[in-house]
DNA sequence: TGTAGGCATCCATACCTGTCGCT
DNA sequence: AGCGACAGGTATGGATGCCT
């Protein structure tokens, strides 16, 4: 039986008819169609009349009734199958004429979604298909299927794609492009072929040549930064405007907005590596530079800022080309980094590769949740608003200040799937009368296996069988990559269970088991802590499921009293030579046995701070971990030197800040808003998610009344008095004063107190 | 089309209090 | 003495981005 790996699914509810995208084991891509019902339930007090009403509605193609589990109570639902017809406009019709309708299931589940749900199929998989050939179009092989055979789970690898990594730039004389005014200028593509070169010239000519050259090499995946949300809707527009039709699809088609924010391309994979830069914590400005900076790409670019874009473009055009060139073959090189990741993502959660990434962390889970319901024969509850209320959270414990040395962090294990396990906490478990009882709560639960722990049990079991075939393998082994990116994508998964069931948009929102989880880790965490202190263990901090630790021998014992008493796994995480806290929670820094610093909640690792305090509180820190407190203090002087005497670029000295919603719904007047206010009064665009970058110039009055653009402004009017009194400053004497240093100690001995007044 | 809550921190603003000048 | 203007301090809430 052939093997086909499943690019992408679509299709019409209307018609009936999928399409799906797929490549042989031969790697023929083809086009595989099928047909599909959409099937919904209907809940009704009176089913027999309720039937006949619903019976008689156009497009209702069949009735019956079936028993289905929703959330621990089994229903006798009506099965109403769709044909030629949108479910919706029969839920509308059901509504209207039902007289003993109770509820509606599944009417709100995508088309493309039911088919892969029911059909069992896995996006991004192997599957051995029975299929009819229906000859070709435009070159490609169709086929009709017959029967889905089966799911090849063994296959590992992933086929040969033909990738295409792209990035376009755009002439804006003056604020951001707007394919009204701005043309296209030049186009750059790097492909897994090893071609790599960028269009320019005329426009029209530009884009034809593009659209001719995708048509020749005819991806499977194109990959681009920030293509979803500004280079594909762009070039569609401009395209448009010139008289074009953006064909990047397979089949002529041009790619449309799909859910999530992502553009659809017909028969490919369209992958904006923006998505991924924007859910990993460690990038902080999502640029492409900073993401290759992260991944430890050998890759130079020679940036050219969508400021200096258009002034650059007419001095040093070459320039201008080969960054285009060096960010296509970044994207390129990323992407290869991260491809078995997004496939990995998408085979667990059943959402195609496409817009794996465009979906947030909710919508993930709650994909692995809907597939997972469809074989447990348990209904997807509907999607509707409810009012969140929100509950206690885990449990802080306040650092004792100070310098400590030889500290072990001890860990809880997935401390939130396992107490949901060990307590079989889920929405369908929840029973007055339940023989499980909770410390300190009313919350009782029965002993029959809920559908969440069964999900974490499989997850976690999931995780277990790919990590024990991981150590069978040869490190970097393309097989072991391969899995690592699986497992990590399943860990994901499997914590972000907990906070899905309190997340209000979920269909599977039940705050009572957020509530209870939650109040369960307190519950652990504070038993761990009483027991450390009968065994006159010195804990100098705790977060919600880690204890820090002064080494002892009777560590052990505590490990053992934990798993043996409240029956669950704790681990030695880490073990700090030293580590530095001050008054607050979530903030410290530690010194690791191998000589690595780590910085943790500090001001030096946000993305809000100057680079020019985050530098000197990192010196500082590591000052201090490494020597001593003197030599804290005379790096704190030198940093702080260096801004009186006005030695600091302006690239140290901006502040980035996050535009988080539209702009006219900010109640308070605040700085980064100010700046952004007055660039989109100059052309820019700024939308929810953009960053935006100013420096503080010279003034009086509200400190909103003070700031620029970083690229606006020159070193001349820099308020220096602000990057030393409101940024460095207080960032080193955060951790200074937990030595008694006094801001005078800093601020003396260099001549500096006339500076100050 | 937002996993959760806990936390520190900055900034703008409202409010409070005391002082001073003027009548 | 009484009043208002003003300066300075403080409490409060919005906003951001971190931690587990």
């Amino acid at each position: 039986m052939p093997l086909y790996w499943l690019i992408d699914v679509s299709g019409e509810e209307e018609s009936n008819e999928v399409e799906i995208w797929a490549i042989s084991e031969d790697e023929v891509r083809v086009i595989i169609n099928d047909r599909f019902n959409v099937e919904f339930y209907v809940q009704s007090s009176n089913q027999e009349e309720d039937a006949k009403s619903i019976k008689v509605i156009e497009g209702v193609k069949s009735i019956e009734s079936v028993n289905k589990n929703f959330k621990g109570k089994s229903l006798n639902l009506l099965k109403i199958s769709v044909g030629n017809a949108r479910a919706s406009d029969i839920v509308e019709e059901i509504r209207r004429q039902c007289k003993y309708l109770v509820n509606i299931f599944e009417d709100d589940i995508r088309f493309s979604n039911q088919y892969i749900f029911k059909k069992g199929i896995i996006p991004s998989s192997w599957i051995n298909l029975d299929v009819v050939d229906q000859g070709y179009i435009n070159g490609y092989r169709t086929l009709r299927l017959n029967k889905i055979v089966s799911v090849d789970f063994q296959r590992s690898y992933f086929p040969q794609l033909k990738i295409l990594a792209f990035d376009a730039f755009f002439y804006s004389q003056k604020g951001s492009p707007d394919p009204e005014r701005s043309s296209i200028i030049a186009i750059s593509v790097v492909t897994s072929d090893n071609i790599s070169k960028v269009f320019v010239g005329e426009e029209k000519i530009l884009v034809n040549n593009f659209l001719n050259f995708i048509k020749e090499f005819d991806p499977d995946v194109i990959v681009g930064f920030n293509s979803n949300r500004k280079i594909i809707p762009f070039l569609i527009e401009r395209s448009k405007r010139i008289g074009l039709e953006f064909s990047l699809g397979r089949l002529n088609s041009v790619p449309r907005g799909s859910v999530h924010g992502h553009q659809s391309v017909r028969g490919r994979l369209n992958i904006d590596l923006y998505d991924l830069a924007e859910e990993t914590p460690e990038i902080k400005l999502e640029t492409l530079e900073e993401f290759t900076q992260f991944l430890n790409l050998p890759i130079e670019y020679d940036t050219v800022d969508e400021y200096e874009l258009a002034e650059m473009w007419s001095k040093d055009r070459d320039r201008v080309l080969k960054y285009l060139i060096q960010r296509a073959r970044g994207i390129f090189e990323i992407y290869k980094v991260v491809d078995e990741y997004i496939f990995s993502l998408s085979q667990l959660t059943c959402i195609p590769a496409d817009y794996v990434l465009t979906a947030s962390t909710g919508f993930r889970v709650e994909n692995y949740l809907s597939k997972l319901a469809v074989e447990k024969n348990e209904v997807i509850p509907s999607r509707k608003e409810v009012v969140h209320v929100s509950y206690l959270g885990g449990m802080v414990k306040s650092p004792t200040p100070g310098l400590h040395k030889d500290i072990v962090v001890l860990d809880f294990r997935s401390m939130y799937p396992s107490l949901m396990i060990k307590y079989n906490i889920s929405f369908d478990t929840i029973d007055p009368n339940g023989p499980i009882i909770v410390p300190n709560s009313a919350i009782r639960f029965s002993d029959k296996e809920g559908f969440l722990p069964h999900a974490l049990k499989k997850l976690i079991e999931e995780r277990r069988r790919i990590r024990e075939k991981m150590d069978m393998l040869p490190r970097d082994s393309p097989e072991r990559i391969i899995l690592d990116a699986r497992q990590r994508a399943v860990k994901v998964i499997s914590n972000a269970i907990y906070g899905y069931t309190g997340w209000a948009g979920a269909r599977w929102y039940t705050r009572e088991i957020a509530e209870v989880t939650a109040a369960l880790g307190r519950e652990i965490i504070l038993n761990a802590i009483k027991k450390a202190e009968e065994l006159k263990l010195k804990i100098v901090y705790g977060d919600t499921d880690s204890l820090f630790i002064k080494n002892d021998k009777k560590i052990d014992e505590l490990i053992n009293w934990v798993e043996n008493v409240l029956g669950l796994e704790v681990k030695v995480d880490k073990i700090y030579k030293t580590v530095l806290f001050t008054e607050a929670k979530k903030k410290y820094a530690g010194l690791k046995d191998d000589g690595a610093i780590e910085i943790v909640g500090l001001e030096a690792i946000r993305g809000d701070w100057s680079e020019v305090a985050k530098l000197a509180q990192k010196e500082v820190v590591e000052a201090i971990l490494k020597v001593g407190v003197e030599e804290g203090v005379n790096v704190a002087r030198r940093h702080i030197n260096n801004l009186v005497s006005q030695k600091v670029p302006l690239k140290q000295l901006i502040i980035w800040k996050q535009i988080t919603k539209s702009l006219e719904d900010y109640e308070a007047t605040a700085p980064h808003v100010e700046v952004a206010k007055k660039l989109i009064g100059e052309g820019w665009k700024i939308q929810p998610g953009d960053k935006v970058g100013y420096v503080i110039v010279k003034g009086t009055g509200r400190l909103y009344t003070r700031v620029k653009p970083y690229f606006k402004a020159n070193l001349n009017e820099i308020d220096w008095n602000y990057y030393v009194e409101k940024q460095v400053l207080p960032v080193c004497m955060r951790i200074l004063e937990v030595f008694g240093i006094k801001e005078s100690d800093l601020k003396s001995t260099l001549g500096l107190t006339a500076f100050f007044q």
